[in-house]
DNA sequence: GTCTATAAATCGATAGAC
DNA sequence: GTCTATCGATTTATAGAC
């Protein structure tokens, strides 16, 4: 029971530094945010965050998984309604103006991966990541288009891949000029749809 | 003549800069790279480079002009042989293998981008090079489908936000999973070449 | 498990000699 | 225009008190 509660409040202190983190990280970057300002803004000191995590990259791998959670859920929860190649489109329009317009997910992401780069360990734990969100949306694409009775042309994997790094790209372009539209994004599943087959 | 000298002099210590910032960005990263080692491996010191750039970033850009030169030209040459949608597609793929393959490019741009996001002014400097690239791209597209008899399904310059944009992400993704192939590039380069009608 | 205090190192930028 | 010397500020990470 003491054993019991103390895991808790750990748990507890984990999921507020991940969520300040996460807040941080997305409007000031990941490397302008300090540790210091993590755990201050959280209510705790910056031994905290050392007693949860062994290095600033372990949270910046767990605001990664948030991230992703959160995304996913987002988007599939986007797609259910649509019933039309037309629905699914002006769905994931909505969706992309909203996510990949959100400047700071896309600069965190990159910015992990690149000042993480000469780290032995950190590539493989950002490259599982990188499966399991492709492999999760090829999985969403095809379940979608089957609702819509076709077969896309490409395998679901391939079409991740495409839409990811367009995703990845227009993202990053776009915290330096917010004006670059996401069209690129959606002519791409138009494309991937427009080209399906009937199954 | 002694005004001649000096200036080629300062024109000449810039350049060696710019060559070795070059090295350094892309091998170390931009952020991991000190203005310290860029001059001692040019054989200056750090006030030599900051008598010839105000700023780091300002070097940063420097580079990324070489960076776009380069790199525009070389793809411009690989094309130029090309005289089949097929043969487009292969100087196209060796290029794309080479060049976004090379994981320090995309790293360092992006570097850049993110690592100055609160700095005013140098998204408009690097706004301007996302246009002047894409702009470029597309002539240089439109120009290579005009060569086969055909015009491209979308605006010339759609397709080139559309290719630089999933360039950067495979880019950017390849710097943490090298084993990420360039096929889907490739693909959507075919997608627009196979959607193309004829002029 | 969290906090205080501090270590240890680095880097961008500046001032002044030459 | 380049070099020497240094400032000033910040950071991640650690050691030990509680």
């Amino acid at each position: 029971m003491s054993r019991m509660s103390r895991k808790e409040s750990h748990a507890q202190t984990r999921e507020r530094l991940i969520a300040t983190a996460h807040r941080l990280f997305l409007t000031d970057g990941y490397n302008a945010t300090s540790l210091t300002a993590v755990a201050d803004e959280a209510g705790f000191t910056k031994g905290a965050v050392y007693s949860n995590f062994a290095t600033k990259h372990e949270l910046g791998l767990a605001v990664v998984d948030l991230l992703h959670e959160e995304r996913a859920t987002s988007l599939a929860e986007s797609m259910a309604a649509a019933d039309s190649v037309a629905g699914v489109l002006a769905a994931f329009e909505r969706w992309a103006e909203q996510h990949i317009g959100d400047v700071g997910w896309t600069a965190m992401e990159v910015e992990l991966a690149t000042s993480t780069r000469m780290i032995p360990g950190v590539g493989q734990e950002l490259a599982a990541r990188r499966r399991e969100l492709t492999s999760m949306l090829g999985a969403m694409l095809e379940h979608q288009a089957g609702l819509l009775g076709l077969r896309l042309p490409v395998p679901p994997e391939d079409a991740a891949v495409q839409l990811l790094a367009m995703g990845i790209g227009l993202g990053v372009q776009r915290a330096f000029d917010p004006e670059l539209p996401i069209t690129a994004l959606v002519d791409l599943l138009r494309s991937l749809l427009e080209r399906a087959t009937p199954v």
